[in-house]
RNA sequence: GGGGUUGUAGCUCAGUCGGUUAGAGUGACGGCCUGUCACGCCGUAGGUCGCGGGUUCGAGCCCCGUCAGCCCCGCCA
C-alpha cells in the first residue's frame, strides 16, 4: 500500500479533547485505528491518540469514492491523519467523553500500515498472557490502561522532583560503574576492558556516594536513580529498579521522617486519596509481636495474640510443649471476627493448612465458633473453662475463626503474619480502599546468619547503633538496637532508611562487629574512613522504593504494571531477548573466558561450542537458523564453532 | 537452589474414562449492509496440542525429562 506523507499536515487538536463545544470547527487529527465500523456506504472509525479516541465518520452521499475507498482499506492499528468537520453526532454515545461528537471526513491520510497485532491492543478485549504481552511490549503499551499507570509514573517523579526542590535539597548523578563492596545483595558486574581481571559493580544503592556528598557539605541530596540488585525476583521486585534517594546532614530520625511524609501527602490526591502526617511509628519489636511482619498491613486491625500460657497445664502436647519450654516457643493465634469465618468448611480448612504448611508451619491448628459452637481441631482437649479463657484471650465475641501457629517467634511469625493478611481480605476484614502509612522504628542493628556464621547488618553496615546500645555493639549485637526506619504502605515496604555512623571509630567498631577486619576495611572502605575523619556532618536518610509506590498509588499488585520495559522472574528481557551471547571477540578483549560453552538461543534451538570438526556444516545452519518458523533472534555464529543440541539438525 | 501452577488456532480458552476427522468465542480474510460505537448477517482460511523421550493396539489426556511464563520459600545490607 502507498502510503501518505505527513507532509505540512499538523495536528489542530487531541482526539480526547474535543467537544460538543467544537461543532463546526474544521479539524486535523492524529492517531491509530482503533476499530473500523463498515456498514456499506456509510463507515466509522475510532480514532485513537495518548488523549482519548474521537469517531471518525464517512458516507458515501458525502465524500468522494477515493476517500471512502480509502477509509475501508484500513486496518485496526494503522496510523492516519484525518482532516474533518466536528458535527454533533445523530446518536450518541454516553460511554465516551467524545461521545456527543463525530468528525466527518473531508480527507484521510494513511501514514503507516500495521499487520495485525499478535496481541490485543484493546483495553476492553481479555489481556493476552504475560509472557507475549513482554515480547511485545511496545504495543501492550499502547492499551490505555499501561499508558494511565506510566503517565502516573511521571506525575510522581516529576511531584518528588518538585517537592525536594522546594525543600533545597541539590539533584545529584552518581556513578553507575562502581566498585564491588561485601555484604548486601549479588553484585551485576561489569569487567573492566583497560584492567583485565577487575570488575566494576552497578550500584545496589548509591549509598556511599550520598554519604560523601554529605561530608562535602551539600546538606540536602537527591536522586532519582537507577539500582540493581542480582537476585531472585517477586512480583515487587526486579533486577534494576528506581530508588527516591535522599540524605541530609543535621538531622534525627525525626526529620527525615517529617520531610518523606510531607512528600506522601502531596503524593496521596494523585490517586483520590489523602494520607495525614504524622504516620503512626510501631517499634519492630512490636510489629512482629502484634502482625508478624515487619511490614505490617494495618489496613487490618487484628492482632496476633500470645496464648501459651493458657496451655500450661493441658493435656494437649503440642501446646504444652510450648509452654514448658521457658519461651523459647510460644503459641500464637489470630481471631477473625465474621460469619463467613465461622462458616468455614473443612475443605477450605484443608487448604489453609495447606498454605501453612508451605509457609513452615507443621499444621494449623484452628478453633471455630459457628452455627453448631464450638469447632476445633483440639476440641477435646478443651473443657468449657478453657474455652472461655481462650475467648477472652483472643477477644472473640461471636462467630468467627481462629487459628494458631506453635514454634519459634520466626516460625509463627512467618505464618500468622501471611494468613492475617491474607484471610482479612478473603473476609473483608480490611479494607482495600484505604491508603495506611506507618513507621516501623527501632530495627535491630545485627542479625545472626547461619550460612556465615556471624552477624550481618541488618539495614547496611553504615547504619548508626540507638545510642543507648552503643556499648552492646561488642557485648551483645544481637540485643543491639538500630536507628532506622521503614516507611510502610499497605503491606509494603516503600522505604527505608536511617541515620548513618558519621565517625570513623564507630565505623570501624562496625565493621569489626560484622566480621570485616581492620585490613579489609581500610581495603574496602578506606575512602569512607577517610571521609568520616574529615569532618563528617551527622546526617541520615532514605530510599523509596519508586516502582513499588507507584504499584501502589496505580493499585496493581505487580510492579511490572508500572515499568515500561520489564523483565521477567528469571531476569530476562523477553522483548530484546537479553541477556545474550556475545561476539567471542567482546569476551577475548575482556580476557573472559566462559567456563560453560556459549549457548546461542535461536528461537526454541540451541547451539554450543564443539570441535572444528564440525564447523563445515555452518553456513547450512545459519539458513536453519534464519528460516526457523519462530527463530527471533539473530544468532551469530562467526568464526565460532557451533554444534546443535535439538533434533532438528539431523534432518539437514 | 526448592515448591506450586500454566503451556491446545493470531489471541482467550474448552477438550469427559486414553478411542472416529481436536472444538468454541474472538481476531483475520472475503461478501452483504446508511447511524454504528464489542455493529449485524453470510462465508472462508487457520493446529509441531511448548519441546524430547517413554508406556500403550492407540496419547492433547498417563509416566519421565526439558524449556518458557506466573506465584511463593530461600535470597533481596
Amino acid at each position: 500500500m502507498k502510503l501518505d506523507r505527513l507532509s505540512d499536515f499538523t495536528r489542530s487538536h487531541r482526539n480526547g479533547e474535543l467537544r460538543i463545544s467544537h461543532a463546526g470547527q474544521q479539524v486535523r487529527l492524529l492517531g491509530w485505528c482503533k476499530r473500523i465500523r463498515n456498514l456499506g456506504s456509510l463507515v466509522f472509525l475510532d480514532l485513537r491518540d495518548r488523549w482519548g479516541i474521537v469517531q471518525l465518520v464517512a458516507d458515501e452521499t458525502q465524500v468522494s469514492p477515493e476517500l471512502l475507498a480509502r477509509l475501508k482499506a484500513v486496518r485496526s492499528e494503522f496510523v492516519l491523519g484525518a482532516e474533518g468537520l466536528v458535527a454533533e453526532r445523530e446518536q450518541k454515545n454516553p460511554n465516551l467523553p467524545t461521545g456527543d461528537i463525530e468528525v466527518r471526513l473531508t480527507d484521510l491520510r494513511i501514514l503507516n500500515t500495521a499487520q495485525t497485532p499478535p496481541i490485543p491492543v484493546d483495553d476492553g478485549s481479555q489481556e493476552a498472557n504475560e509472557d507475549l504481552r513482554l515480547k511485545y511490549r511496545f504495543l501492550d503499551l499502547r492499551r490505555e490502561k499501561l499508558q494511565r499507570n506510566l503517565i502516573l509514573r511521571s506525575e510522581t517523579a516529576n511531584i518528588v522532583r518538585n517537592y525536594f526542590r522546594r525543600h533545597d535539597f541539590i539533584e545529584f548523578e552518581t556513578p553507575i560503574l562502581g566498585k564491588s563492596t561485601p555484604e548486601g545483595a549479588r553484585d551485576y558486574l561489569v569487567p573492566s576492558r583497560v584492567h583485565p581481571g577487575e570488575f566494576f559493580a552497578l550500584p545496589q544503592s548509591p549509598q556511599l556516594f550520598k554519604q560523601l556528598l554529605q561530608v562535602s557539605g551539600f546538606e540536602r541530596y537527591i536522586q532519582i536513580c537507577r539500582c540493581f540488585r542480582d537476585e531472585d525476583l517477586r512480583a515487587d521486585r526486579q533486577p534494576e529498579f528506581t530508588q527516591v534517594d535522599i540524605e541530609m546532614s543535621f538531622v534525627r530520625q525525626e526529620d527525615v521522617q517529617g520531610m518523606v511524609e510531607g512528600l506522601m501527602v502531596e503524593l496521596a490526591p494523585l490517586v483520590g486519596k489523602s494520607a495525614t502526617a504524622p504516620f503512626p511509628r510501631l517499634p519492630y519489636r512490636n510489629a512482629m509481636e502484634w502482625y508478624g511482619s515487619d511490614k505490617p498491613d494495618i489496613r487490618c486491625p487484628i492482632k496476633i495474640q500470645d496464648v501459651t500460657a493458657l496451655f500450661a497445664q493441658s493435656e494437649f502436647n503440642l501446646f504444652r510443649a510450648a509452654a514448658d519450654s521457658n519461651g523459647q516457643r510460644r503459641v500464637r493465634g489470630l481471631f477473625f471476627p465474621s460469619e463467613t469465618a465461622g462458616a468455614f468448611s473443612r475443605k477450605q480448612l484443608d487448604e489453609l493448612q495447606e498454605l501453612a504448611k508451605q509457609l513452615g508451619a507443621g499444621g494449623l491448628p484452628y478453633a471455630k465458633w459457628g452455627k453448631e459452637g464450638l469447632a476445633s481441631s483440639f476440641k477435646k482437649f478443651l473443657n468449657e473453662e478453657q474455652e472461655a479463657q481462650l475467648k477472652a484471650a483472643l477477644e472473640v465475641a461471636g462467630n468467627g475463626l481462629a487459628i494458631f501457629a506453635v514454634g519459634t517467634d520466626d516460625q509463627t511469625s512467618r505464618v500468622l503474619g501471611d494468613l492475617r493478611v491474607r484471610l482479612a481480605k478473603q473476609f473483608g476484614l480490611l479494607d482495600e480502599s484505604r491508603f495506611e502509612f506507618l513507621w516501623v522504628v527501632d530495627f535491630p542493628l545485627f542479625e545472626w546468619n547461619d550460612e556465615a556464621q556471624r552477624f550481618v547488618a541488618c539495614h547496611h553496615p553504615f547504619t548508626s547503633p540507638h545510642p543507648d546500645d552503643l556499648d552492646l555493639l561488642e557485648s551483645n549485637p544481637g540485643a543491639c538496637r538500630a536507628v532506622a526506619y521503614d516507611l510502610v504502605l499497605n503491606g509494603y515496604e516503600v522505604g527505608g532508611g536511617s541515620i548513618r555512623i558519621h565517625d570513623a571509630e564507630t565505623q570501624s567498631r562496625m565493621f569489626q562487629a560484622i566480621g570485616i577486619g581492620s585490613d579489609e576495611a581500610r581495603e574496602k572502605f578506606g575512602f569512607l574512613l577517610d571521609a568520616l575523619s574529615y569532618g563528617a556532618p551527622p546526617h541520615g536518610g532514605l530510599a523509596l522504593g519508586l516502582d513499588r509506590l507507584v504499584m501502589l498509588l496505580a493499585g496493581v499488585d505487580n510492579i511490572r504494571e508500572v515499568i515500561a520495559f520489564p523483565k521477567t522472574a528469571q531476569a530476562r528481557c523477553l522483548m530484546m531477548d537479553a541477556p545474550s551471547p556475545v561476539e567471542p571477540k567482546q569476551l577475548r578483549e575482556l580476557r573472559i573466558q566462559t567456563e560453560q560453552p556459549q549457548q546461542y538461543r535461536a528461537g526454541v534451538m540451541f547451539f554450543e561450542s564443539v570441535p572444528s570438526e564440525l564447523q563445515a556444516p555452518m553456513s547450512a545452519l545459519r539458513t536453519l537458523t534464519t528460516n526457523a518458523p519462530t527463530s527471533t533472534s539473530t544468532v551469530v555464529l562467526d568464526g565460532e564453532i557451533v554444534k546443535v543440541e535439538t533434533t532438528r539438525i539431523p534432518e539437514l
